[in-house]
DNA sequence: GCTCTTAAAGTCATTCTGACTGTAAGATAG
DNA sequence: CTATCTTACAGTCAGAATGACTTTAAGAGC
């Protein structure tokens, strides 16, 4: 038998984290890498892929490895093998990344380990990652940007219970701009996959906004004939 | 080290072909197995990822080797790898495959190899086929059809030049209905991606329509971030 | 009570969509 | 050479969807 590519698998880890002003920011999960090639610089987590070890599940391993999270949406994101993944290294070395990515809540992203080699970055407004993991990610953004406007997506960030405006604050920093309220309301409203709980979310300084969850017969995402069932997402309909 | 998956690389080539009432249909080139496990089965072509091959291009490698013809559009599908691809087979068989697909047009189709062991089937209504790639061909068309509606994909079928209703007619084939002649016009000539030659196909025994061409500065379907370059497609804009 | 803030409902003009009608330009039959 | 058939192509109309905006409701804090 002849040798063939190593297979890895990476995953683009997203939550959302309030910046220095409050508001809510797209960020992503990077481990620095602590040897040669690209040595200190930062990169996507990832790993090899064990022999009797499900995709998916290598993908979700190595999320709780790196960040100590259980991802709450996590879909195949593609595989890229270019022979010039890594410059300058032995063709022996090549290796194909099927890499994933994943949404993690973001309340519970603020308890994930963090350390000298394991941080969280702003997906806008990145330094040079090893590797094509530039590229991977930016892709990563596009397919985030483009799922969240025809599916339910958003909820991946969320609680079981949030308001309209928290929902849409979710919008707002995925796609990088300011939604209409109203339109958004009825946008929301008219799609059908969230429900008004009518318990209202007390304590704040203004009018009492209700409380809205998912109705969970409703696909967190439309993957066509493709049903994971890795996350603890359930399905009905 | 220790042992890894093998890869695979397979590919679901499309193409239109006329059925026995002279409509176009919806067809997909497969493979008769000749060997354990699935000895006699009908299955996508493919085989193993060499050392120094780029992805994209074992596809089209294995797409001209099946069937003698040139993708006319190629894109990375999804990376399956479940442990229970190949039931009863040894763990030590395991196998992750890259499966990419491809347009074939539908004239150069005709002239394809074909032989006791490699053959066109009709897309809908497919037999059992080998490993999980009833699975692979469901999820294909479901691309297919979707991405036919927002992208230039349709000339991935067609010659360069063609009249609206040759247009239309490979819109039907794909997504398995009729549409309205007018507004399907409205459709095409308002997003710009057509223009006219101003020419116009003779002989035909009514009215002779006006040969369209697409406008080239516009790829044939938004991939976002990844620009493969693999097929014979030019891009600017 | 007054003000501040956001919730929530509603308005309006524009655009998009699907269904449909009417006319144009050829071929063919008689 | 006229009637008929077929498809090209243009146009109409009603309802849905969309973006920008206004109005009123319901709390908190002073």
């Amino acid at each position: 038998m002849t040798e063939a590519p190593a297979l890895a698998v990476s995953t683009v880890i997203f939550t959302l984290r309030p910046d220095s002003s409050g508001s809510m920011k797209l960020a992503l999960a990077l481990v620095r890498r602590i040897r040669k090639p690209f040595d200190g610089l930062w990169a996507l987590p990832g790993g090899p892929l064990a022999m009797s070890e499900d995709i998916a599940d290598a993908a979700s391993r190595n999320l709780r490895e790196t960040t100590g999270l259980q991802p709450r949406y996590l879909e195949q994101l593609y595989a890229f093998g270019s022979l010039d993944r890594s410059p300058g290294s032995n063709e022996k070395d090549r290796v194909v990344s099927i890499v994933y990515w994943a949404l993690v809540g973001s309340d519970e992203a603020a308890a994930a380990i963090e350390s000298e080699n394991v941080s969280w970055f702003w997906a806008d407004d990145l330094e040079k990652l090893a590797f094509d993991h530039n590229l991977i990610v930016e892709y990563a953004l596009w397919r985030l940007r483009n799922k969240l406007e025809y599916s339910r997506l958003a909820h991946g960030f969320l609680g079981e219970r949030f308001t309209l405006a928290q929902l849409r604050e979710v919008y707002e920093a995925v796609l990088g701009r300011e939604l209409d309220p109203g339109n958004f309301r009825r946008m929301v409203e008219a799609n059908g996959a969230v429900v008004a709980t009518g318990e209202r979310l007390e304590g704040t300084r203004h009018r009492p906004p209700q409380l809205y969850r998912y109705d969970s017969s409703i696909d967190l995402t439309d993957l066509g004939p493709l049903k994971t069932g890795n996350t603890k997402q359930e399905k009905k309909k």
